[in-house]
DNA sequence: GTGGTCTAGACCACT
DNA sequence: GTGGTCTAGACCACT
């Protein structure tokens, strides 16, 4: 599983896998009921103290992205609605916040739009490239 | 000066008032060169240690949106090309954390643009009316 | 024998299992000195480790619902007087911490009782039909 | 602030502390914007790690219990709409399990209800007394 | 092997 | 002072 952390990215450690794993488990890039690398194992592979990977696959489950058992360990939950919804609800936030700030400043949304073309027809470093 | 910070948000409240300032600053509504309240002013006025005030003023005289005299208190920088460029930049940042993950999470262009729209196209409770 | 475990339930699989053959043997589900499944047969037939069933069994034999006969296996015990007993403090228990939290919040006895009769005087998925 | 922890209950620390605090919001024995204990404060009178205090809390904040802000500390959430009819289903959901349960096993529905009037009327040993 | 809880202690940002 | 994050390590229940 390809997780990397960035660590001058300012966001805590433990919600920069919860980020990666959502975004892994909504594109479908991990299948539904399949299991995800044990607590231990990731924090292995990472280099990262098993409390905090922990800590982002409880939150994980309380999201709806993924199921677990003790003892048996994490699982991506095949019902994605909840989860899809909630992540749009997210999305339509953080643009909220973002897009009237950027208004009262007076950026216009002729140049917001064509900041958001932009970003989106370009690859994207880790992006599913199309055949 | 109307400024209201939400307790609730899970911004500092440093934060929230350079947000604030930033936005009345880069939209016209506090004046090139106008003085703003002092420190100790606007900290009795919101009710507010006046050690975050000072805290978030100084974040604003490092991105030259105010500049500041000393003993007379702090003024609206009137040269905020740098400050202005510096917003543009923020905004786009934001935009590319949230809109490549839209992407990855199969959210279409197409309905990212369809929520900036309605959210640019709103009043918006605070945002300034034109006449 | 009909014993379904679910996987999202966050109850041990053990304690399903338990929960699950008790019942039946209260119920009438399962006759006095029936056999039941050999550890082995069960494990196989439900895909669970055999450590699994093992100790669900042995929790059976001990609260007095099966008893066991060395080589031979598991056989449900006829005299139910002391499980029926234990069954009924064990609801008691929970009722005693559910309905007493429930209380201090304000929730009115007629509230709780209408549940109880909601969900009494539906039929219940799994439940058994009368003739 | 009076909560207790018992060593014989079979939850964890940190939800009983859930479960304390919740009850003691939803009940009004404390009031809306109230302060309540720090983490730190809390962890000393009650002899308890401080991250196991924080682990509570902040399951409170996500059910909508308390709202906290870092620097100032954590307040009782005037709006308890969305927990008390939270608290509700939890509780029906609890109902569910034990009145299902115990229907399959012969208990009659005259029987728990009277259980439940026993529990609801009797004082409580921590129970509002009224005048 | 798996996850869950808890303690202890450090360090940071914010007020 | 406040909460939030992270590490380290122990111990437990469950599979």
């Amino acid at each position: 599983m390809l997780l990397t952390i960035n660590l001058r990215d300012k966001r805590p450690i433990y919600k920069q896998i919860v980020g990666g794993i959502k975004d892994m488990v909504l594109s479908g890039e991990l299948k539904p009921d399949e299991q995800i690398p044990s607590v231990r194992q990731l924090a292995t592979d990472m280099n990262i103290n098993p409390n905090t990977i922990a800590k982002a696959y409880a939150e994980l489950e309380r999201s709806d992205i993924l199921y677990s058992a003790a003892g048996r360990g994490f699982f991506v939950n095949p019902d994605l609605a909840k989860a899809y919804r909630a992540k749009e609800e997210e999305v339509k936030k953080t643009l909220i916040l973002c897009v009237e700030s950027a208004k009262k400043c007076g950026i216009k949304k002729e140049r917001i739009i064509e900041i958001i073309e932009e970003i989106y027809d370009r690859d994207g470093s880790q992006a599913e490239t199309e055949p």
